[in-house]
Parts: C-alpha cells; sequence; structure tokens
RNA sequence: GGGCCGGUAGCUCAGUUGGUCAGAGCAGAGGACUCAUAAUCCUUGGGUCGCGGGUUCGAGCCCCGCCCGGCCUACCA
C-alpha cells in the first residue's frame, strides 16, 4: 500500500440500444468508480476506462424498426448514456466508444495476433439469413416449434419450456423473430477462437486467484474449462469491425463478432487515452510487466467473457496458449489480475425489464433525487454478492436515516454550534480519555474501511465508515457540549474541535462513496481546491471507423491527479472561519413511495 | 436438460476454514436530551437459520434428496 501502484481499473461497456437502469449502473458504475476513487486517494495511478458497445445486430435491429442507420441511433445513445454517468460522477480517465478508427485499429491487431499465433481458424456453419436484407439472423432472432417438445415460442439457441438447446436448422417452421418471414438456411465461413486452446493455462490461471477472487466469479469460471468450445469471432453483419485480411475486408457482410470487439475495448480506450494525454506509450504502464494490475467490473451475466474469453485472447495475443507464439505488435499483454462481478439488482420484487417498462432509467432517477443518494443505496444495499430488490420505501428509509438523519445531522449539529458560539475553529485544550479514544478509532478507521475497499468489499466498507458517524454522534451527546457553553467554555471548545475534527474524518472516509456531498463538507470546514474530481464531458473530433473524414463526439475525462484528497486523517486547522451550514442531503417525503409506484405501474401497464 | 448462486427476526441484509454464530440496521415498545433537516443518545421484545434425511462430541455453516427464486448456457450490467 506504500508504494506507488498502477491500478487499471476496466468498466463494463454499456450497450447502445437505449438509455441505461439503475441496475446496469449497479453492476459496473458506481462500484467501479467508488474502487478508483479510494486507489486514487491512496496516492496510486488509477487509469479508469469504459465506453459505449456500439456494434452488433441488437443496434442495427433497433435501428431498421426506428427507420434510421444504426451509426444515427448508436451516436444518440452514446450521448445519453455518456451524460447520464457524468451526472452519476463516475470519475473516467477516459469514456469513449467502439466507432472509434483508433478501435477498429486495436481490435483488427488483436484479431491479426491472435491469427497469427495460430488461434484462430476458420469453419463452415449452417446460418440463418434474413432473405429481405441478406443479413446474419442470430440464433436468438429465429424462433419456431421446438423439434423435442413441440412448444412453439423455441427461440433458436434454445427452448425455453423445456430447456434443450438447439440449432435453428433444426426448428419447425422456422421464422424471423424481427420480421416474421421464414429465413434462408446458407453456409458461410467464419473465424473461430481456439479456446480449447487454452484450457490449461487458463486453469493454472483461475487457480491462483483463489485466494483474491469473489468465489462465485470463481467457481463459475473453473466450471467453464470442462467444456471449452471454439467460439465463432465474425458474423454476417455490416454493422461492426471489418475483419483486416485480404479476401475478407471488403466482403461487407462479414464483421468481426461484436462480442470480440467488444471486450477489446478496454485495450484501445487505454490507448487512445495515452493518444490524447501527449504520450502515446503512456498505456503501457497499465498493461504490461509485473508493476500493472487491472481490475475488471461487471454483472454477473458477464462473467464468461472477463474471467474466460479475454484471458483466453490476451494469453493468445501474447503468445502463451498451447500452440505458444510471439506477442503481437504491441508486446505481451497482462490478464486481468481480479473480475469483480456483481449480481442482479430486481425492481420492486420483479426482474428489470426495459420492454415491459418495469424499469427506472438513471436519467429519471436523477431528475427527482441526488446522485449521492443513489451511489449511497446502490453501495449500502446493492447487489454485491448476491441479487438484491429495490424498493422505493427502502430508498427512501435509507436516505431519511441513514443520510440525512445520522451523517447530514452530524455535519450540521457540529459545525453549527462552533459557528454560532465561536464563528470558527476551535483550538482543543486537553484532551480526555474519551477524547483520545474517539480520535484514535476515528484514525484507525482509514486501515480498516482501507483494507475492505482494497478488496472491493464495498458494503462492508460503507459500514464501517458510517460506524464512525455513529460515533461521532455518539461522542457529542455524551459529551453535550451545549450543556457546557456556560459552565465550561474551554471544554466545549474542546468537545467541539474533535467533532469537527471527527466531520473530517468521516467525510474523508466518506469520499469514494459520496464525492458530491463530500466536497460540500469539504468547503464547509474552510477547505480550498478541488477535493475529489469530477468527470466531464468533452468534445473531440476524430476519425470514426468506416468512414471518410473526420466527426466529432464526446467522451468522458477528467483531472483526478493532483485531488487535495488523501486516504487519510488530515488535522483540522483551528482559527479557520465557520458559517452556519446549509444541508447536506434532501430528506424525502415518505409519499414519494406511493407516487413512484403508481408510476411505475402506470408505465408498466 | 446442464452449470452456478441464493432461500437467516415484520422488512432489507451480515454471518471467514463447523464449536458464545443465532447477529446488524430499520420498523415496534419505554426512557434521556434539545446543539441539529423532531434529527441524536440509552434500554428493550422478536427467529423451528426453505423442507427432509445423514456425518459429527457438536452444523445456517459439511454430505444426499426435495421445494422455491435468480443468473449463465455463445449479443440485455
Amino acid at each position: 500500500m506504500s508504494s506507488t501502484r498502477h491500478i487499471l481499473t476496466a468498466v463494463a461497456w454499456p450497450y447502445a440500444n437505449g438509455p441505461r437502469h439503475i441496475g446496469h449502473v449497479s453492476g459496473f458504475g458506481v462500484p467501479s468508480d467508488v474502487f478508483s476513487r479510494f486507489q486514487r486517494m491512496s496516492g496510486h495511478d488509477v487509469l479508469m476506462v469504459s465506453g459505449t458497445d456500439e456494434h452488433g445486430t441488437p443496434v442495427q435491429v433497433l435501428a431498421d424498426q426506428e427507420g434510421v442507420s444504426a451509426r444515427e441511433l448508436a451516436d444518440r445513445y452514446n450521448r445519453v448514456i455518456a451524460e447520464d454517468l457524468v451526472a452519476l460522477g463516475l470519475s473516467y480517465d477516459l469514456f469513449t466508444r467502439t466507432t472509434t478508427a483508433n478501435h477498429y485499429a486495436v481490435a483488427q491487431e488483436l484479431f491479426t495476433g491472435l491469427l497469427d499465433n495460430g488461434y484462430v481458424f476458420t469453419k463452415t456453419t449452417q446460418g440463418a439469413i434474413s432473405p429481405s436484407t441478406g443479413r446474419t439472423l442470430p440464433d436468438r432472432y429465429v424462433e419456431g416449434t421446438c423439434p423435442i417438445c413441440g412448444y412453439d415460442g423455441a427461440r433458436g439457441d434454445q427452448c425455453d419450456n423445456c430447456g434443450n438447446q438447439l440449432d435453428p436448422i433444426d426448428l419447425i417452421d422456422p421464422r424471423s423473430k424481427i420480421n416474421g418471414e421464414t429465413p434462408e438456411f446458407v453456409e458461410t465461413e467464419h473465424f473461430m477462437l481456439d479456446l480449447p486452446a487454452f484450457a490449461d493455462v487458463l486453469g493454472e490461471y483461475l487457480r491462483s486467484k483463489s485466494d483474491t477472487w469473489r468465489p462465485n466469479v470463481l467457481k463459475f469460471s473453473l466450471n467453464l474449462l470442462d467444456d471449452m468450445q471454439p467460439r465463432a469471432i465474425t458474423r454476417d453483419l455490416d454493422w461492426g469491425v471489418p475483419i483486416p485480411l485480404e479476401g475478407w475486408s471488403d466482403q461487407a457482410n462479414k464483421r468481426l463478432y461484436v462480442w470480440f470487439d467488444a471486450v477489446v475495448g478496454y485495450l484501445s480506450a487505454s490507448i487512445e487515452w495515452a493518444k490524447r494525454s501527449g504520450d502515446p506509450e503512456a498505456w503501457r504502464a497499465w498493461w504490461q510487466g509485473d508493476g500493472a494490475e487491472s481490475y475488471y467490473f461487471m454483472g454477473k451475466d458477464n462473467i464468461v467473457f472477463h474471467a474466460e474469453i479475454w484471458p483466453a485472447m490476451l494469453l493468445g495475443y501474447s503468445g502463451a496458449g498451447d500452440k505458444g507464439g510471439e506477442p503481437g505488435a504491441l508486446g505481451a499483454l497482462n490478464v486481468p489480475t481480479d473480475v469483480v462481478s456483481s449480481e442482479f439488482l430486481t425492481m420492486e420484487g420483479r426482474k428489470f425489464s426495459s420492454s415491459r417498462r418495469v424499469v427506472i432509467y438513471v436519467r429519471d432517477f436523477l431528475e427527482r433525487y441526488d446522485a449521492d443518494a443513489l451511489r449511497y443505496y446502490i453501495i449500502a444495499a446493492g447487489p454485491e454478492t448476491q441479487d438484491t430488490d429495490f424498493t422505493w420505501a427502502e430508498f427512501v428509509r435509507r436516505n431519511n436515516d441513514e443520510l440525512v438523519a445520522a451523517w447530514g445531522n452530524l455535519v450540521n449539529r457540529s459545525i453549527s454550534m462552533a459557528a454560532k458560539n465561536l464563528g470558527e475553529i476551535p483550538e482543543a485544550g486537553p484532551l480526555t480519555d474519551e477524547d483520545r479514544r474517539v480520535l484514535d478509532a476515528s484514525q484507525a478507521a482509514f486501515a480498516t474501511v482501507g483494507a475492505r475497499l482494497d478488496r472491493s468489499q464495498f458494503k462492508a466498507a460503507i459500514q464501517e465508515a458510517m460506524r464512525t458517524v455513529a460515533e461521532a454522534n455518539k461522542y457529542i451527546s455524551d459529551s453535550a457540549p451545549w450543556a457546557l457553553k456556560k459552565t465550561d467554555p474551554e471544554r466545549m471548545k474542546t468537545v467541539l474541535h474533535v467533532a469537527l475534527q471527527l466531520v473530517s474524518d468521516a467525510k474523508t472516509l466518506l469520499t469514494p462513496f459520496l464525492p458530491h456531498t463530500s466536497t460540500k463538507v469539504h468547503e464547509m470546514l474552510g477547505g480550498t481546491g478541488v477535493w475529489t474530481g469530477m468527470p466531464r464531458l468533452e468534445e473531440v473530433t476524430d476519425s470514426i471507423g468506416g468512414e471518410d473524414g473526420t466527426s466529432t463526439y464526446s467522451v468522458i475525462t477528467g483531472t483526478y491527479a493532483g485531488n487535495e484528497a488523501r486516504w487519510e486523517s488530515v488535522p483540522i486547522v483551528p482559527g479557520t472561519p465557520l458559517s452556519p451550514p446549509t444541508p447536506l442531503f434532501t430528506k424525502l417525503d415518505p409519499k414519494i413511495v406511493d407516487e413512484e409506484l403508481a408510476r411505475l405501474e402506470e408505465a408498466a401497464g
């Protein structure tokens, strides 16, 4: 913990086929930001990257339905999603998109490297094609009657009724889920990633993580090793990254499969960040060598890509699979240090579903409530290690009892008393044993909360941090400084000094979770400078892959180096002027619970 | 069908390798205080740890079976 580490925070890429809801940001967004802010406060060099995942059939299908191009649709949701993530205060060093020319080049480089090392081969398969568009119909977009149980709504990949895995060509009376037409089945050639060639090295890799990874991620991944199959990495579709090979790149209908280019995004975004920073080689410090660590944040549905496939791609590119090989042009690349997967949030007992409108979009939420209130709920009550249920009643309770009544009130009562009676931070006189005890406990919390955060145990971390808030409230109640005003004004000053020191420490401990309101407390206590950096949208002009010329689009970036916030107790400065405080958090009227539930019912029909 | 995860007080959830592990917060009841967004502080009632077997001196914690819910099973975190 003492020396500087290079920490890559790799955040799952939200899919650009619509706005994201609070379940999405519970999985990848808020936890990754808490982690990154903490590591920066601890003095480490953090690079936090992500972007929108814009290729693939779902975007194309939705664009067709709306009568716009895939690119137009992706542009729209890239902007919506980026704005929402900024509003939440997620401190990306770079949040970009998969449609940049840089991303195309890096994804193609990974493909070429894997091909050169012999981990990619071609295979001819039967694929479903839409006669009207000529596009591939992915298995899930073909439905028909199950040949095994006779269920009519079976999908091309599996039957939801009997659970058997299917091949779309076996379906009786197949039809396109998109427009109902009967698909054609044609022979088509695709590239496959030779995953079995990585079974041994992946097993070794995963077993080396048995002490640090969350058990569910580890068990799930180890289990996958028993049945490794080659996996297609190209697709018959025109919306994607072209295959960088003669005879393929000019085929308008052959592209890299979206999952392949999406996971490469972590690397391409790091490289893009380096270019923008002025040192094109700077990304290497986070990707190569023993000193580089990488932490990947996502929801549980993405474990297979991050704990299995992406490591396999990195190993293959580096020449480290069963077939050996040489590192590609970028050099050998590190596999993930940790894969931090969240479980799922449910919504008032139901599964989130955009199509059924059982959903709360981030944007709608933040129009009515504060970002820190949502961040707090997600960390304190979110799906860190098991599915949890979001309810409006619990949101209101957490906000009112824990943020307003416990933490907000501690700030308010402490600063109010000091401001009204003294107008400044008072000097401490002789300390009692109790004074020393609470101050020591507050200092000790940096180690305990920090250890939790370093291991991505966010729920335990915020509980420990909030415990210091409860301790401080108890200290003030027990010491009753208001009663000392007439009997022992010197002692009152000491008590208020101690109380304000506790507030200052708690504000620091809570900064990774509550960056907006912690900044307010920093300022209330007379602090200056930028306490903890906030992300901003920046318009950039660059070449978008596959198109001539340049385009303007927005990325998220920010300045986080040199912020005031440090992960340590900083002595408050006696004599600093204090003004009567304004409330940190908004107390919510319990009747919003019924209002929100009514809104949900109305939307869901 | 297969794999994985979960089912602990009214509610939301903690419970490392089996032996004060039957817990926390909230809600409920009683009391203290008044600095503070009537916030805070103290005390307190409450649970067959999904069901049925088994291993053990001893099991929420290990094994077997079953019920319920979630995720993955090749493009929804």
